[in-house]
DNA sequence: CATTGTTCTGAAACCGGTTTCATGAATTGA
DNA sequence: TCAATTCATGAAACCGGTTTCAGAACAATG
């Protein structure tokens, strides 16, 4: 009876590996190799018994000793700088969509704002990507092109690294701050009241970027900055501090949709209305913005179809197909106009 | 002239394998490897030669070389149902947080909804992944289990396998849909008027507890279904059949919260007032939940600490800290009422 | 029939690490 | 002083695939 039990234990498991493909199918293990990978030189009958015994043993190849022999891995290592919120979820998914369609895989990784830890997350993925997706927009590159192995092709999305002309997508914030401030400027009610900026973080490019926008736009009008952080409750605490200036400015362009959401938020707490009293626009229409009341104003740089397309370039780049080195590529941004700039009520608004 | 200058061009770049940095080194491989992973067997001079023949070649681990010999990756596989939206975003930032403190890698796929292709992306990550984190609410889960690799660690997140009593953690979608419901009737005005309900996909096991929780938390009143699935446009549409209702339900119960918006807005383009003429309530509280105008009652899952705490169950599976099996662990839901489900004026909302 | 050329197959090397095991040196104890 | 331990080290095996290369089988050709 004891013998007889035994059998169907199930013992501890160890996988299938090609050797117990070929010796079940009573071939090679070269041979099994080449019909697992349909390579052309292998005859009709081998393959059907090859294949027959690899799903017989439910075999699965083991992804690591595959990448080891050659030199491939098909995923890519994505750095990004935060996973929180909208933004980063749209970035996300471009990439996946294009990951997907190459049949690549991704693997993330977060630096938290931080270049040193940037760096460490590319060392680490040594031998575990064929590329790199890097999108790290602080001053102070160097850090990471010291740390830019040669050997592994990489697309910056959002950065730049000075002296390294690596290929890069970028969203053209300059122009785009300088779109929403002519428009803020062009609604605003004559009597020369000024204009506010909420910044992003100092060392961060983008946002000096779109603060460059925003001063250049001027063209002569009072501006002020009030400084931001990025985030929903710095946008917040602007919101505070223009509401409890004694000459308000006739408008207010946050360096993204979080803050000036968080502006919003404050000046509605204040009794205040927008954009009656204050008009509001943001930068890089994430999904909330349509949905605020009022909707907000803000600059599209449609975020999921750069990084699809940086995903993209990489696998091309990968592939052979195209240069490692490449000038940036900016990508035009686009004015949505919603409820928070224009005074005219919005009967003809869509829903979607 | 040419011999001079072929000096500086740039080779093709193989990178140093710890041969190289042995050899640099004057010691064996073995002993590299040792000096390298800070085992204590090793002389003090013979670490510091490594270590700095290493720093200079610029040494970086192989790490699919590594995982091979090892049988370890340090590498999390995370399959999602799909990408798009806050509630993911969630996800994948509480899975983040527990991977970098326990300094794993993530690596990231989506099954868009589908069981097969969640099973062939199980498959992809053999060898690849010392642990699998599995959402994939369909109620189709013998395909998942067919092609879970007995012998890779998984925890389910939000997902049932019938039979397969895999470790799981999951909202409590029952419940938290009850107390929703519950709510939603106790504010409803006399008079018998119905409450309604926007379910997900039918297929879907997570959308059918909430329905559930529904339809038991009626208690005899009357309830009204409208199918959705979990997109804010099939909530819009629900929301204009509510409008277009010759007597209209005193309240809805959406069965996440992009439908309830969804619904929200289509109210509002048919002029209707939430909650004066109909109440509404959404479940997961995603981050726009609270900025909404009015700012919409919903059901708080806490889905970033739950996925954090299933990524650190896993990661103590792997280590042989805790057992395989487990039965499911269910994280309670609260429910945060706002304004969209309650009359008096919100004076005393705090703004986060 | 001998020769040439194709086509298919298997042995073995290789990818870049880790780990076992044997060995010689150094240390300890009697 | 000599045997018994401990200790650091290196040679080689191993992880599980892919790929090179040589050889076998077979068909076609002169």
């Amino acid at each position: 009876m004891s013998t007889l039990s035994v059998e169907t234990v199930s013992v501890p498991f160890r996988s299938a590996t090609i050797r117990d493909v070929a010796r079940t199918a009573g071939v090679s293990v070269a041979s099994a190799s080449r019909a697992l990978n349909g390579m052309t030189t292998v005859a009709p009958a081998m393959r059907e018994r090859v294949l027959t015994a690899a799903s017989q043993l439910r075999y699965v190849p083991h992804t690591a000793a595959r990448a080891l022999s050659r030199r491939r891995t098909d995923t890519i290592g994505v750095v990004l700088p935060d996973l929180h919120g909208e933004f980063f979820s749209e970035v996300i998914r471009g990439v996946d969509l294009a990951a997907r369609r190459r049949s690549l895989h991704l693997l993330i990784s977060t630096s938290h704002g931080d270049a040193a830890e940037a760096a460490t997350a590319i060392r680490a993925m040594r031998g575990r990507v064929d590329g790199l997706l890097l999108m790290s927009p602080h001053v102070d590159g160097h850090l990471l092109a010291d740390n830019l192995a040669a050997d592994v092709p990489t697309v910056l999305i959002n950065t730049q690294i000075e002296g390294h002309p690596h290929t890069a997508f970028c969203v053209d914030n300059y122009a785009g701050a300088v779109a929403a401030v002519e428009h803020l400027m062009s609604g605003a009610r004559a009597g020369g009241r000024s204009i506010a900026h909420i910044s992003g973080p100092a060392d961060n490019l983008e946002s000096q970027d779109r603060r460059r926008g925003f001063l250049d736009a001027l063209n002569g009008a009072e501006g002020l900055v009030l400084e931001g952080d990025f985030s929903e409750e710095s946008g917040y605490a602007a919101g505070l501090a223009l509401a409890d200036m004694a000459i308000r400015p006739a408008a207010v362009f946050a360096a993204n949709d979080m803050m000036a959401i968080g502006c919003m938020l404050a000046l509605a707490d204040k009794g205040l209305v927008v954009p009656r009293d204050i008009a509001v626009a943001g930068f890089d229409d994430i999904p909330v913005a349509r949905l605020m009341r009022p909707s907000l104003t803000t600059v599209r740089a449609n975020i999921a179809d750069l990084s699809r397309r940086a995903l993209e370039r990489l696998a091309q780049i990968i592939d052979g197909e195209a240069p490692l080195r490449n000038a940036a590529q900016t990508v035009g941004s686009r004015l949505i106009v919603r409820d928070s700039s224009t005074l005219q009520t919005a009967a003809a608004k869509t829903a979607f």
